[in-house]
DNA sequence: CGAGACACGC
DNA sequence: GACGTACGTGTCTCGA
């Protein structure tokens, strides 16, 4: 077989991969979308043309010998994007970390070089491969040279050689420089014979064959008119030619042998798409030597065995745990992991934490140490192996270390720390998959490798931890929280599931109904849901007016249909339907879905590493979004209840406190007075503002001041305030300025975060929590905006998560003490949710608002309104009570 | 299977 | 002339 040489047009592929991708970035903000495609495409290509020898062409900086000869070529081609300018400098470091030789030569283009290439190595006997989205290319395909094209996006391409290019332009490779040259090339500049296009040249071409021939017999061409505007343009014909000509005979001074490809360099690839944050990349990277980790884990049996795994964990004061499957994977060094079988050896499957205690393990000693406070728990995601073992009837104490929160706190706006990713970045190795290629159980390998991935990692990500002083608020906060949230899952919270089905019956009859009525009033038949078919019937059939525009149509969401409420009656039978719609699917259909038919309770899995503010989110089901403000969405709530009659819900929130955090840390002598006072914040803000005594506030003027403050939280702007208020954008300013004027502080806090961020290219919570701001010196406008808008809102919001989860760790063990038969069951941003026994309401009552109130010590209070049911939605509020 | 549109919460 | 509120998750549609 003969050796192949792959060349690369770099540019090319390079500009094709960024026009094919979305603007993708780093979480800094760096661009990366033209790189990422261009490692892509040139990988996929290596993996699939096997090369011996490889060259990335490239163009230098500089005139080329075709704009001595020419000065308009390649004239008027737009500005690079800035994105793209942005992403030039990495090109070279890729192709280094690709293991590839980059080649340009001055004067000349990547053309040049890649056509001198090819023929010194065809004539070698070596076959080539050219790789460029650039037809021109075509000219040098000849026997032992195909090029390969891409075609519209960065992952169809075409492979020619000279009949697959006679078969699609109907004239041979050589004839492509005689077709420019006659026809020219907008693009290039390449000005071609005047008065003779396309159709014109390849008639001559037909004829004469070439272009030389086709000058020699001009007067003999066909039609006549042809040949005398082939001999006036006789000059330009020949410039055009040489500008069209690929040379190859450009004076390279490389070998072939200089371009031998040995394959990528996988440690300055890995450096690099990890710098660029290339997650899925870096999953399919091989490791360093020896890539995959081969853990040699022992079975544990017997008793005897395990008290001599008990007794080695004991010694070294911490263990590394996973779980895969039905097995429990221990570790207290890279040299030493255990393997423990869970449950009884039968299928456990979809039973992981519905059949508690019936299969459990004896982990005899072992258990003992898991229950263990002083004994460090670590492990990726540890909370689920603490639920999963708890599910079966094992308690786990003492969670100190998951590499998972270490990256959130470092690294807060990726969404990505998995194990497997930080294996790969830190450690350089690719952590087995728990199911093998050929579909095999590979969990307990997979679990084993994890736990030592887990001790490995450790050092190195606390040490970073301490570095970017968030050391304390991981040990402080974040870690003992794990098992906190652990429990509250565990519990989770009842559901009435025959209340709730009932309601989806209704909820199945009305949105018949209504569906029966828009279809009357439309006309026609068609899918509600879809807002395609809705945007046709109401903006084309109905001819309704248009509002705002989306990628794919025209908006029909709530707001826009809100305003056309009282053009037509279909629309607000179309938003009730969306309502009952949303209702039915996502919460009683979604949450039936999600009950646990054993327990009778739904268990949400809180994300603890989600959200870069450093708030909670919830999922499966995501129980911090459950409807509150319509009358039917109350109903859905109201099937939340206790599991047991003896027992209510008591629900904890927090009042005000995004607001209280900003006066605190604005320090406005307005805010901070009025939450001294205990005044009602927003009527005060109404009266600052409309300059009007308190007692002179009208609810409309409250509304207005309410609408006002939310809109500073989140940095909200004059115009989309006048829409939210239904005033004009000049008023809206005014309100502002005035706001600004009363509240002072607010504007100095707003400037000075803003300035920090510029500064520090970070901001910070109270407790030190903190967030990267990389675009807040962008020079896009917009981009910029957004940057600020999280630079002013992130302190705020992620010091009242810092709050809350400092409430959650302080409650636990005083509740626990207090009222064991109490359960924390939900956490819901500002708001936690018990389950307690009737009779110690008040006591339990009066616990969580002390603790709650006395998180974190402010210079205005924090207040906590408590009510209690028996479900989430007939609460009674206990104010009166806990006075 | 993923993106987009939409809707729910704080 | 459009677009301009922080942080999330779930469901559905539609097209590749």
């Amino acid at each position: 077989m003969p050796e192949k040489l792959l060349l690369i047009d770099g540019h090319n592929l390079f500009h094709r991969a960024f026009h094919a991708l979305p603007p993708l970035s780093t979480s800094d903000g760096q661009p990366t979308n033209a790189i990422y495609g261009f490692v892509q495409m040139v990988l996929s290509l290596l993996e699939q043309e096997e090369p011996d020898y490889a060259v990335v062409a490239v163009d230098l900086p500089g005139p080329t010998f075709r704009a001595e000869m020419y000065s308009d070529y390649k004239a008027h081609r737009p500005p690079m994007d800035e994105a793209l300018v942005a992403q030039i400098s990495l090109l070279d470091e890729s192709i280094g970390a690709l293991g590839l030789r980059r080649v340009g030569l001055p004067g000349f283009e990547a053309d040049d070089v890649m056509g001198t290439l090819a023929k010194v190595a065809s004539n070698a006997g070596t076959e080539v491969v050219v790789v460029s989205g650039d037809r021109d290319m075509l000219q040098l395909v000849r026997p032992g040279v195909t090029v390969i094209a891409s075609m519209s996006g960065i992952k169809d391409t075409k492979q020619y050689d000279e009949a697959a290019v006679t078969e699609e332009f109907g004239i041979t490779p050589a004839q492509i420089v005689d077709l420019k040259a006659l026809s020219g090339d907008k693009s290039d500049n390449i000005p071609g014979v005047p008065g003779i296009g396309d159709k014109g040249a390849k008639v001559i071409l037909e004829q004469a064959g070439s272009l030389e021939e086709a000058l020699a017999i001009v007067e003999e061409l066909k039609p006549p008119r042809m040949g005398k505007l082939l001999a006036e343009g006789r000059d330009v014909a020949r410039l055009s030619h040489e500008l069209a000509t690929i040379r190859i005979d450009a004076p390279i001074e490389v070998s072939l042998e200089d371009c031998r490809w040995s394959g990528p360099a996988y440690d300055a690839l890995r450096a690099l798409a990890t710098e660029l944050e290339f997650t899925k990349l870096l999953v399919r990277l091989p490791g360093a030597a020896g890539s995959t980790p081969t853990i040699e884990a022992q079975v544990v049996a017997n008793e005897a065995q395990m008290a001599e795994v008990a007794a080695a964990i004991v010694k070294a004061g911490s263990v590394c745990m996973a779980v895969g499957g039905d097995t429990l994977a221990l570790a207290v060094d890279e040299d030493t992991v255990w393997e423990l079988q869970l449950g009884n050896g039968e299928d456990t499957e979809g039973t992981l934490f519905d059949d508690p205690v019936e299969s459990a393990p004896s982990l005899g000693p072992i258990a003992e140490v898991l229950a263990d406070e002083a004994i460090a728990k670590r492990g990726a995601d540890l909370k689920s192996t603490i639920r999963h073992l708890a599910g079966f009837g094992v308690q786990v104490r003492g969670a100190e270390f998951d590499p998972e929160i270490a990256s959130y706190l470092l690294t807060p706006n990726r969404r990505d720390h998995s194990i497997s990713l930080l294996a790969n970045e830190r450690l350089g190795i690719a952590l087995p998959e728990a199911t093998g290629e050929d579909g095999s159980d590979q969990s307990a390998t997979r679990a084993a490798a994890e736990a030592v991935a887990v001790a490995q990692v450790r050092e190195p990500m606390l040490t970073a931890m301490q570095e970017a002083g968030v050391a304390e608020l991981f040990s402080g906060m974040e870690m003992p929280l794990v098992e906190v949230l652990a429990a509250m899952e565990s519990v989770g919270i009842a559901l009435d599931v025959d209340k709730l089905a009932g309601l989806g019956e209704e909820l199945d009859a009305l949105l018949a109904d209504l569906q029966a009525e828009v279809y009357e009033l439309a006309g026609r038949e068609f899918n509600i849901g879809s807002p395609k078919q809705l945007g046709e019937v109401l903006f084309d059939d109905l001819g309704l007016p248009k509002g705002r525009r989306t990628k794919t149509g025209w908006s029909t969401n709530a707001a826009v249909l809100d305003e056309l409420a009282d053009e037509s009656e279909v629309v607000s039978k179309v938003l009730q339907w969306r309502e009952y719609a949303k209702l039915k699917s996502t919460y009683v259909d979604g949450l039936a879905r999600e009950l646990n038919r054993e327990t009778g309770r739904v268990h949400t899995t809180f994300e603890q590493t989600v959200a870069a503010t450093g708030r909670l989110s919830s999922r499966n089901p995501n129980l911090q979004n459950i409807p509150i403000r319509t009358e039917w969405g109350r109903r859905i709530r109201s099937c939340f209840v206790v599991g047991d009659e003896a027992n209510v819900l008591l629900a904890a929130d927090y009042s005000q406190i995004e607001l209280r955090i900003l006066a605190h840390i604005s320090g406005d002598p307005q805010l901070v007075e009025a939450f001294r006072a205990g005044e009602d914040i927003h009527t005060r803000t109404a009266s600052a503002i409309f300059d009007v005594t308190p007692g002179e506030v009208t609810k409309q003027m409250r509304s207005r001041a309410k609408t006002v403050n939310f809109a500073v939280l989140y940095g909200q702007g004059s115009g989309a305030l006048a829409k939210q208020l239904g005033i004009n954008r000049k008023e809206a300013s005014q309100f502002i300025a005035n706001y600004f004027e009363r509240l002072g502080g607010v504007r100095e806090y707003i400037d000075g975060i803003t300035a920090t961020a510029r500064d520090q290219l970070f901001v910070k919570t109270l407790l030190d929590r903190k967030r990267p701001i990389a675009d807040i010196n962008s020079p896009n406008g917009q981009t910029r905006a957004y940057a600020e808008r999280t630079a002013v809102n992130t302190p705020i919001q992620g010091t009242a998560a810092d709050i809350i989860k400092v409430a959650m760790n302080r409650l636990a063990p005083v509740l626990a003490e207090a009222s064991p038969a109490s359960a924390v069951l939900l956490q819901v941003h500002d708001e936690l949710v018990l389950e307690v026994p009737e009779d110690e309401i008040e006591k339990v009552g009066r616990l969580v608002k002390e603790v709650m109130e006395g998180a974190l010590e402010l210079d205005v209070p924090l207040t906590v309104d408590v009510a209690a049911g028996k479900n989430w939605r007939d609460m009674e509020s206990l104010d009166q009570i806990l006075q």
